[in-house]
RNA sequence: GGCCCGAUGGCGGAGUGGUGACGUAACGGACUGCAAAUCCGUGAACCCGGGUUCGAUUCCCGGUCGGGCCUCCA
């Protein structure tokens, strides 16, 4: 089936066309690791993880590459771990770790390489020892910057003329720089700073020409995607673009550029760390939302549209998992199901997750397709079929609220007091202990063939 | 100030030059001891003003409002 994607270079919805569909390349920038991530994070991570499950249904598992680095050199990081009084390392392991569980608990799966910036630095030395030998870098007070107007096509991703770049810049510049839009490549470090030693003496890349020479080295010179956030459009990937291309004798990064919107806060702004208004991912589950339920909410937008995160939003897509969860309910099954064509195909379309969710909504009286497609979908509730024996029965949604024998025990008596007492038409009681049970979270629901219960 | 994007029912949100998806919420009915769930049904929207067109929510221009980027940021 042909993937069409919305590419930002061209501003036009491409078909992806592969440079080796036994090896289709993506990557897309990952986090900083000085801090929790918070929702705002967690998009890009959900909708690229979305594109690489179609991926690998469309081209197989084992012929997509997705790349997602850490970046775990960085000022932020320095400073952090400045703060605490400890070495930069404890600082990144830490975030890295938590940035795994917490997109794990969104569904969404380790990528196949995971770059490190602080393990690439001699690939980010060799990258600017090419440019500066080419021309397109120069050494100016231990520094080495970009030589930005040496490289026509600069603005052309994100749509900037550069002489209005040059005569808007509102940093104050640093006078070793050639141009205004020059930018570093490779900064130096002071003692008591980590550094790397290098022909310029002793320092730490820029954060640009990271991305830039762990695509290289993962991926290789031309990638089919290259994703992110809508704020990385510039500077940064515009920078990568511009390192690589003049790096790689004018061979193009990636062939489709990729960006993701941003996630309101309901009251109009974006949440971000610098304003200090973000919901992190752990505060979400601490809260009791489940992880199935923070991925449909992210997916329930396009992409590239803003998507304003509320409370209401997380309300109509928990309605939405537990209907599924209803319709699905205990469902024999030994393999996981095979999405439905409908659902593949709008993802197909730009990875048009509203389409997608209307095709669910048409599908949801063939359970096997429908739980097919919320699996191929990453829902962590939904994962289980996966794991399962062959022909075990299995009651979906248990992934997500432990299973606790003693307590079903006890509701089990109680629906057996209440199923006696409406036998005796003591309805009284009956509502007494539906109303005590409901207090606790368990719902019940008289069907011809006896009483059931859920959660609620 | 420069560049860019958006505006669809109560809410969320696709899409389209000609009956305006889907979800969620609301309401009515069936079912139920009553509920819940389920089923059936109902009402409900394309920011404003021009233009192009036989016809515009969709294309073009202007405006208003909102958002983003230009500085670390998903």
């Amino acid at each position: 089936m042909a993937i069409r994607l919305y590419d930002t270079l061209s501003r036009t919805k491409k078909q992806l066309d592969p440079v080796d569909p036994a090896r289709v390349a993506m990557y897309v920038c990952g986090p900083t690791v000085y801090g929790r991530a918070h929702i705002g994070n967690a998009r890009p991570a959900v909708v690229f993880d979305t594109l690489r499950r179609l991926l690998r249904h469309d081209y197989g598992a084992e012929h997509v590459v997705y790349a997602r680095n850490i970046t775990d050199i960085d000022d932020k990081i320095i400073a952090r771990a400045a703060a605490e009084d400890v070495p930069i390392e404890t600082i990144t392991r830490r975030y890295e770790g938590f940035y795994l569980a917490d997109m794990g608990a969104l569904g969404v799966e380790a990528p196949d390489l995971a770059p490190h910036a602080t393990t690439s630095v001699p690939e980010m030395v060799a990258m600017i020892g090419t440019l500066v030998a080419k021309g397109h870098a120069y050494a100016a007070q231990g520094h080495v910057l970009f030589d930005v107007p040496a490289f026509a096509g600069y603005g052309a991703l994100s749509r900037r003329p550069l002489d209005e770049m040059i005569a808007g810049a509102r940093v104050e510049v640093a006078p070793y720089k050639r141009s205004p839009a020059d930018f570093v490549l490779w900064k130096p470090s002071s003692g008591d700073q980590p550094g790397w030693d290098s022909p310029w003496g002793r320092g730490r890349p820029g954060w640009h020409i990271e991305c830039s020479a762990m695509i290289a080295q993962s991926l290789g010179r031309t990638i089919d995607i290259h994703g992110g956030g809508l704020d990385l459009q510039f500077p940064h990937h515009e920078n990568e673009l511009a390192q690589s291309t003049c790096a790689h004798d004018g061979a193009p990064l990636a062939n489709i550029w990729m960006h993701n919107g941003f996630l309101g806060m309901g009251d109009g702004g974006k949440m971000s760390k610098s304003l200090g208004n973000v919901v992190t991912v752990e505060d979400l589950l601490a809260q009791g939302w489940h992880g199935e339920v923070l991925r449909l909410a992210l997916l329930s937008a396009h992409y590239r549209q803003p998507l304003e995160w509320t409370e209401t939003l997380l309300e109509q897509s928990k309605a939405k998992i537990e209907k599924w969860r209803r319709l699905l309910g205990p469902f024999p099954s030994g393999q996981r199901p095979a999405p439905h064509p409908d659902v593949v195909a709008a993802l197909a379309d730009d990875l048009n997750t509203p389409a997608m969710l209307a095709a669910l909504s048409a599908i949801e009286s063939d359970a096997e397709s429908l739980l097919g497609s919320l699996a191929f979908l990453g829902l962590p509730g939904f994962q289980r079929a996966d794991t399962m024996a062959p022909g075990a029965a299995w009651r979906l949604g248990t992934s997500v609220v432990a299973d606790d024998g003693h307590i079903d025990a006890q509701v089990a008596a109680q629906v057996a007091a209440r199923t006696a007492a409406r036998a005796a038409r003591n309805f009284a009681e009956s509502d007494r202990i539906r109303d005590e049970l409901a207090a606790a979270g368990i719902i019940l629901e008289d069907g011809a063939g006896g009483t059931t219960w859920r959660r609620g």
